[in-house]
RNA sequence: GGGCGCUUAGCUCAGCGGUAGAGCACUGCCUUCACACGGCAGGGGUCGCAGGUUCAAGCCCUGCAGCGCCCA
């Protein structure tokens, strides 16, 4: 590390500028191994997240930003605090994603299809491609800050991982967990490939419609008239089913109807599963090989399974006639033939659910094919009970019944997909068409010794490898110490939409595997939308660019941001207002750091604090420090990312910066030494608290700061990375310096309210000639008056002469405004500026709204149940607050009357 | 069809039993020696609707309406 970086600028610009800043840090930061989680450590807690791998061809978008936001802040937190972090990143291969871009990229650029290139070359391409853009994720990672363990990057393709796959299929497969079988299955035939139930997106309300035919029946006169959404499909039917207990067609059970384009007689058979009477015609069209419920209409009542669309989604041979049509053409086609024969029955408008792939937005084919499955009901249920023991814990807590809805109702996992980017089945068959499943590719068939073996062309499901993502990036299938150390993680921080895609699969896979679960919370986060809560999507192109957002604003801001708006149980919706509003925050922060710079002097700072020439003002800070301390631990503690960010942001903007710095300046600008000396080790401490609170969301930032302090008052006891530092800790909060306080702050509101409301300009000093009067009942607060705090306030409302008083008022003076509050009333002189109009209007107001308040309190204290049965300090309370009320309101009239009074005030 | 969530200031959202808060936006004043990515002051809400519980209800219960998501 250069001596610059060391010591950081020896003056601060007089605006934050981000760009060089995070550069600089993070180049730092990960060339130190300062993200290493140390697996050796047994002294320090161990707090370990893995990073939902993100697809390796993708790039970045806000939901990721969010993720990489909310877990940084976790483990920079938990780092800070003591604990030996472990925060590991990784990519997905993403099996028909990845496949799709690169055979686009591959037509595109040498007009082939993966075919003409064979299965060996493409593969090449991919991992090129892999090699090419699959650093692009890290990079973004890094310049939003994420505090990733880059030693321990690992790709589910990975050799290491690769082997966990092979194990645990292997290991299922002798469980008699996974297994092969002939189902029908939901089918894409624009990316050719099997997918599972979860791959399947619902389109609720399609425009469907419902179309009607007739089949004649064969022996004999008379017809059965049939509904359908997919007229195609009637070249696969096998059969007419209808109610049993439906009179209208009683008599036809039995009997057999003619295909009118294949010339095929198909039974009619009576299912009370299938058909529900009160619909259509009460007949249903059967077809076995193409619909789900036909399919099981097919195995009650032994009919034939035509399969009549192929993979590709054209009519097969079956079809006769129109073999070769595509199924949508076919279903024109099928309509203009019944129609042309007199069949037709009429239709109607039908909106429907429609399946189609998440990838392609294809509309599904249920096709009927040779598959491998998980039987997944022995690996959920020790899943569901991890959850009903407590051993692991959903945040928010609602997520717990989506989990266990899911989890209970659960079908076996289709997990061969007809790609070739992917893990490929270790299964081997022989010509004989026997299995064998094996670790290593075998040398022969296990079951009758064939040497000629072929391996399954299929790989498994992306998602089957990211099940094992917790333990398999830690070196399993060896006992790693990394393992040992780091399994179970901490927490599992996603986005809820893919609770079953990684979360439930995790624990089942984590269960079953290691015999514990993968990890002991799970926060999922919400999804992010744009400013008018619009999913973002590339169609509608209101998609925001995270790295656009941290060139422009910088990532400490974009983080902020993020943790800010993310409160449990709603969707974010991100303005780009926002940001700014918080990189304005970071420029607060940076011109406070200023101000204490240009004001330190030579101040040095030693350990142990001399509290002697601590001031009320330094007091009040302190205790609202510490409480800011105590909101942001316990809102972190509970994952309550948006009050921890309020908490920081309300202490350094509102009472740092609005306050405190003001207050100061008092001090800092006077002859008391042993007061300037306790207000520089006050706002030392203040602003490297602060810096240390806000160092998990404004990573950045909160370094470059603390290495200038650090340098500024020589605090060689610091450590000289922030990285290093210890998160400020929970404490009492020293409530009396809070309360003493308080009436001073109020005093000055109360000024300003008036030079305000009055349109007296902060240059026109106050009390010129005629002093401000304020008087104070508590003995207290006039102590700290006598004590120099007069000073502060004269200096806060620019007034020139300032007398207090003890007691409940101060004396009359004509034309002047006054001002109430809990204790105290101020009385501004203002000859010569006043406008009388406007002061009584003042008055008025405040009266009404002081009149307001009172008839509520006097009806509620009239109130016998109340005051009988309510606690007794809410009923005290609420007595002092209306005796209050009425004491400011008897002072507002006062004043009010003499106003009113005509004795020369005005003009 | 089942489930979950949401409906609070112009906008985005906190609050979840003791008579409403933030950020942004808005209005007025101010280039005061940290910051105009700023300061001071101010306006603005019958907390979706209708019942109920309670001394007391955005906050709990019931129903209704609208919006959104998940599952079948």
């Amino acid at each position: 590390m250069s001596d610059e970086t060391q010591q950081g600028p020896a003056e601060l610009a007089k605006g934050y500028e981000h760009g060089e800043v995070e550069a600089r840090w993070y180049r730092s930061w990960r060339d130190r191994g300062a993200f290493h989680g140390d697996e050796h450590d047994r002294v320090r807690p161990a707090f370990s997240i893995v990073l939902p791998p993100p697809n390796v061809t993708g790039s970045l978008h806000l939901g990721h930003a969010l993720t990489a936001t909310l877990q940084d802040v976790l483990v920079r937190w938990k780092k800070l605090s003591g604990f030996n972090t472990l925060w590991l990143p990784g990519t997905d291969h993403a099996g028909i994603a990845t496949q799709m871009v690169v055979e686009k990229e591959l037509k595109r650029t040498e007009g082939k299809s993966r075919h003409d290139l064979g299965r060996a070359e493409f593969l090449k391409r991919v991992w090129a491609w892999k090699e090419r853009y699959g650093s692009r994720i890290g990079e973004q990672h890094q310049a939003l800050g994420a505090s990733l363990d880059w030693e321990r990057e690992r790709f589910t393709m990975d050799e290491g991982l690769s082997r966990a796959v092979r194990e645990v299929f292997v290991r299922l497969h002798e469980e008699g967990l996974i297994y092969r079988e002939k189902k029908l299955i939901n089918w894409c035939p624009d990316c050719r490939t099997a997918l599972s139930d979860l791959e399947v997106e619902h389109e609720e309300g399609h425009a469907g419609e419902l179309w009607s035919f007739a089949y004649p029946l064969a022996d004999g006169e008379g017809e059965i008239v049939v509904a359908t959404t997919r007229p195609e499909t009637m070249l696969g039917d096998t059969a007419v089913a209808v109610h049993p207990d439906d009179a209208r067609y009683r008599a036809l059970v039995g009997r057999r109807v003619r295909h009118p384009l294949l010339g095929r007689e198909l039974p009619i058979v009576a299912d009370a599963v299938l058909v529900d009477m009160a619909f259509g015609t009460g007949a249903v069209k059967v077809t076995p090989a193409h619909d789900f419920n036909d399919f099981e209409v097919g195995k009650r009542h032994g009919l034939e399974f035509l399969t009549v669309i192929g993979f590709d989604g054209r009519m097969t041979a079956a079809a006769g006639p129109l073999a070769g049509l595509d199924r949508f053409e076919a279903r024109r086609e099928v309509k203009r033939l019944l129609e042309e024969r007199g069949l037709a029955r009429g239709s109607r408008p039908n909106p429907m659910a429609l399946g189609r792939c998440q990838r392609s937005q294809t509309v599904l084919e249920p096709l009927l094919s040779d598959q491998w499955y998980v039987r997944i009901a022995p690996l959920a249920a020790p899943a569901i009970e991890a959850v009903e023991q407590g051993r692991v814990r959903f945040v928010p807590e609602g997520w717990t019944n989506t989990y266990n809805a899911w989890m209970r109702n659960i079908h076996d996992w289709c997990i061969s997909r007809q790609l070739w980017w992917g893990h490929q089945i270790p299964a081997w068959y022989c010509e004989a068409g026997h299995v064998t499943v094996a670790r290593e590719t075998p040398s022969a068939c296990a079951t009758c010794g064939e040497v000629r073996l072929r391996q399954d062309e299929d790989v498994l499901d992306t998602w089957f490898s990211s099940a094992l993502w917790p333990f398999s990036t830690m070196g399993w299938p060896e006992r790693t110490e990394t393992l040992r150390t780091f399994y179970p993680t901490s927490v599992m921080e996603t986005g809820h939409d893919i609770i079953f895609f990684w979360v439930a699969r995790m624990m089942m896979m984590g269960i079953h595997f290691m015999g514990e679960v993968p990890f002991r919370t799970v926060y999922l986060h919400p999804m992010v939308r744009d400013a008018k809560g619009q999913k973002m999507s590339k169609t509608k192109g209101n998609v925001i660019d995270p790295l656009d957002i941290t060139a422009k604003y910088g990532a400490d801001a974009l983080r902020f941001t993020l943790a800010a708006l993310t409160a449990q149980g709603r969707d974010i919706k991100l303005a780009t207002e926002r940001i700014e509003g918080y990189r304005a925050f970071a420029n607060k922060l940076w011109n406070a750091s200023r101000f204490a710079l240009m004001n330190l002097g030579d101040h040095v700072e030693r350990g142990g604090a001399a509290p002697a020439g601590r001031s009320p003002a330094d007091r009040w800070i302190l205790a609202r420090l510490q409480r800011a301390v105590n909101d942001t631990v316990e809102a972190l503690e509970a994952y309550r990312f948006n009050d921890a960010a309020g908490a920081v942001y309300r202490f350094v903007w509102h009472e740092l910066c609005d306050w405190y710095i003001e207050l100061a300046k008092e001090a800092l600008g006077g002859e008391d030494e042993a007061a300037r000396a306790a207000t520089r080790a006050v706002l030392v401490r203040c602003l490297s608290t602060s810096c240390l609170l806000l160092h998990p969301f404004m990573p950045f930032i909160t370094e470059e700061l603390w290495h200038v302090l650090r340098a500024r008052v020589r605090a060689d006891a610091w450590p000289a990375s922030i990285l290093d530092g210890r998160f400020p800790a929970v404490g009492p909060v020293d409530e009396g310096s809070e309360r003493a306080f308080a009436p001073i702050l109020g005093i000055v509101e109360a000024i300003r309210n008036i030079r305000g409301e009055m349109n007296v300009a902060f240059k026109t000093p106050l009390g010129q000639g005629e002093p401000v009067h304020v008087a104070v009942a508590d003995p207290a607060t006039l102590a700290l008056v006598a004590a120099g705090e007069d000073r502060r306030i004269a200096r806060l409302v620019n007034a020139a002469r300032l007398v207090f008083h003890p007691g409940a008022s101060t004396p009359p003076v004509p034309q002047s405004a006054v001002g109430v509050g809990d204790g105290f009333e101020v009385r501004v002189p203002l000859a010569g500026v006043i406008d009388l109009a406007a002061e009584t209007a003042r008055i008025d107001r405040e009266v009404a709204r002081v009149d307001g308040d009172l008839a509520g309190l006097e009806r509620k204290l009239a109130t016998p149940s109340f005051v009988e049965r309510a606690p007794a300090e809410v009923v005290e309370k609420d007595r002092a607050r209306a005796a209050a009320l009425r004491e400011a309101r008897e002072k507002l009239t006062r004043h009010r009357a003499v106003l009113a009074g005509g004795d020369g005030a005005g003009r």
